[in-house]
RNA sequence: GCGCCCGUAGCUCAGUUGGAUAGAGCACCAGCCUUCUAAGCUGGGGGCCGCUGGUUCGAGUCCAGCCGGGCGCGCCA
């Protein structure tokens, strides 16, 4: 909304630099928003970078350009700084009318199929704090990025043979000698992720006791492999597990509104042969070799190649050359694929470069009414082909975090929502003593889940979270609970407008510019209507700097820096009782736009905002 | 030892492709509920931006070297 503004004053200046100095090369120059609004609403500091070339002041360049620039829409005026700078300040309420009636045109974005893969928890069980952080984040991109217009596949990779599986399994059986119908006696009756939270860390002590233990590791991985679910019990029993603990991950993640599109089975990609058609590619490129000799001889690798700018010169004697070249195994001596083998295989089929495809099923309908289906080795359904292949180009994503906090490793996620949930809902209730119970609980999770959420992504994704349970459980200051409060008291100044006053926004937004926009024009004031108007428009440039940083934090320091700009004129500034008619419509307006943005920046962060609070 | 990440207020952290006076929350102190919800607002104290050098009109931001902390470095996933 402020993006196409920028890229017109872009346009006019560098013709006005052509025009002006006759430049044949015109250097790399950005629009900025100055610090403060009396420094205008955009800032150019293009004649400290002209300044050497035309061997002139700083200021004596910005004078100049500010001369020849001209009109430009929208632009009220333009002011070289003393120091150099060119300011510009827009027209304000000619900004503003389009932009809050949703009039402006709808820019397109690059439409290519982006896959965007998250959560991947291990299906064994329940999911922790230490999950959470890419869920939120995964989740988070995806919103963005459908924002943008790009089509987007969520999809979340289900590791239903890995060793963590094999490790319940060796629970169930060496420790508790329960059969897959006891297990599923256990799934029915308790919460199967909990139970084998606390199973799954007998069994590592299990192992600690005895080294031979591990044995039955070993040996219920190979069963899980080479199994058939069908003839196989060990295969049986881990399907079931897996099928029952994804379920709880999904219920898990829906709590915090998180869905997916495709799940996506190790399992499948085994059975399906993937792991075979890479393999050949890989060996066709010459991108893996049989290594015949040292440790690893018997053994598929990949070179790890680390460029280390040291190496292009003076080797010390007696120091062989490729000795650091460090080779990572793909297949194991014993022919056994390892992790980065089979996920080498789902990255080749994620970019379409397997020419195969698996077969598709429904796996369940979520509560956001799409259907998520699931990777099958068997007889696909009908309907499914558009979840396909289609990726040409994608940008698979990366995985976003290394790991975080060492505490959150131990709580799980359905308890800490549990706790921040009784604590919103008993709040909600205080506060809202005639309000029903059943709204209470529904606003009060609203409530946990912005908590949660905002927490989750208001660090940059370089930092180590340490989990702070104190931090996590407030709701005020710099929290995702602040946020909605700002939301909710906007909306309800448009409830009380239609309530006392019988006027809706779409009045309000009528015929506005016949009357004189003074309440735009005041400055003096740093939390002005116009401060929080302008400040609202730049969430299309924070979206666009999002994407390209893969850095979160800045949409959520921006959303909340938008709530204090708000909450701060909120207190100023009365709408409903303000006497003059022309500043009251003008200022409603403007809570309009605002109310509409952060809405859309919450919405971009998984948060809802409640009825009330 | 090698690789990656981090070092900014007492604590936890932001800091836009290098730009105008280094910000926020928490904590602390002092105020504000007969006016649209006090989960809020206003004001205050608190900083060799780890250190040293370099590049630049301009460095918290880029480069080099130190110091201090974290993570990774398996025929685990």
């Amino acid at each position: 909304m402020i993006l196409s503004v920028q890229r017109l004053v872009h346009r006019a200046i560098a013709d006005a630099i052509r025009r002006q100095y006759g430049l044949a090369e015109i250097p790399v120059f950005a629009v900025e928003v100055p610090p403060t609004r009396a420094l205008g609403d955009l800032a150019v500091p293009v004649a400290f970078q002209l300044a050497r070339t035309l061997r002139k002041a700083p200021r004596a360049i910005a004078q100049e350009l500010a001369q020849t620039l001209g009109a430009i829409p929208g632009v009220a005026r333009v002011e070289p700084a003393p120091n150099g700078y060119l300011n510009l300040y827009l027209d304000r309420s000619a900004y503003l009318l389009p932009r809050v009636r949703q009039q402006l045109p709808h820019e397109a974005a690059a439409s290519e199929k982006t896959i965007v893969e998250h959560t991947a928890i291990n299906p064994n069980k329940a999911a922790h704090i230490g999950h959470l952080r890419n869920a939120v984040l995964g989740d988070a991109l995806g919103r963005v990025l459908r924002l943008r217009g790009t089509p987007v596949e969520i999809q979340n990779y289900i590791d239903d043979l890995g060793v963590q599986v094999a490790d319940i399994i060796v629970g169930f059986r060496e420790l508790e000698h329960r059969t897959l119908d006891d297990v599923r006696q256990i799934a029915d009756t308790t919460r199967i992720d909990y139970y084998c939270w606390d199973l799954y860390s007998r069994v590592t002590q299990w192992y600690d006791e005895r080294q031979d233990h591990l044995d039955a590791r070993a040996r219920t991985l190979h069963e899980l492999e080479h199994g058939d679910p069908g003839v196989n019990d060990t295969a049986a029993m881990g399907a079931f597990i897996v099928d029952r603990i994804v379920r709880a991950h999904l219920a898990t993640m829906a709590r915090l509104n998180i869905a997916y599109d495709l799940l996506t089975y190790e399992g499948d990609i085994v059975r399906l042969q993937f792991w075979a058609h890479a393999f050949e590619t890989l060996k066709a490129q010459n991108a893996i070799y049989l290594q015949t000799e040292g440790k690893l001889a018997g053994c598929w690798v990949m070179k790890i190649e680390e460029a280390s700018p040291a190496d292009a010169r003076g080797d010390a004697p007696g120091n062989d050359v490729g000795d650091d070249a460090r080779e990572k195994v793909i297949v194991r001596s014993n022919g056994v694929v390892t992790y980065i083998g089979k996920d080498l295989a789902n990255q080749f089929w994620k970019l379409g470069l397997l020419g195969r495809d698996f077969h598709y099923r429904v796996f369940a309908t979520q509560a956001n009414g799409r259907a998520l289906w699931a990777t099958t080795s068997g007889a696909g359904e009908a309907g499914a082909r558009e979840l396909g292949y289609s990726t040409d180009g994608a940008d698979a994503s990366k995985p976003f975090v290394e790991v975080s906090g060492r505490k959150g490793l131990g709580v799980k996620i359905d308890d800490l929502l549990d706790l921040l949930t009784n604590k919103a809902t008993a709040e909600v209730a205080k506060r809202n003593p005639e309000f029903p119970p059943e709204d209470c609980r529904r606003v009060g999770s609203q409530i946990a889940v912005a908590a949660i959420r905002y927490f989750m992504l208001k660090y940059s994704r370089g930092k180590l979270i340490v989990f702070d349970i104190e931090e996590a459980l407030s709701f005020e200051g710099e929290t995702g609970p602040y946020l909605q409060y700002a939301a909710v008291r906007a909306n309800n100044i448009f409830h009380k407008l239609q309530e006392r006053e019988h006027v809706a926004e779409a009045e309000i937004l009528s015929g506005l510019e016949t009357l004189p926009a003074v309440e735009l024009a005041d400055d003096g004031e740093a939390h002005n209507l116009w401060a929080v108007v302008f400040e609202a428009s730049r969430l299309d440039e924070v979206v666009e700097q999002v994407v390209r940083s893969l850095e979160f934090s800045g949409l959520a320091k921006y959303a909340f820096g938008l709530a204090q700009l708000f909450s701060a004129f909120y207190h100023r500034y009365p709408i409903l009782n303000e006497e003059q008619a022309d500043r009251k419509r003008w200022r409603a307006a403007g809570v309009a736009y605002f109310r509409m943005q952060l809405t859309r920046a919450l919405d971009l962060m998984g948060i809802e905002v409640p009825s009330r609070m």
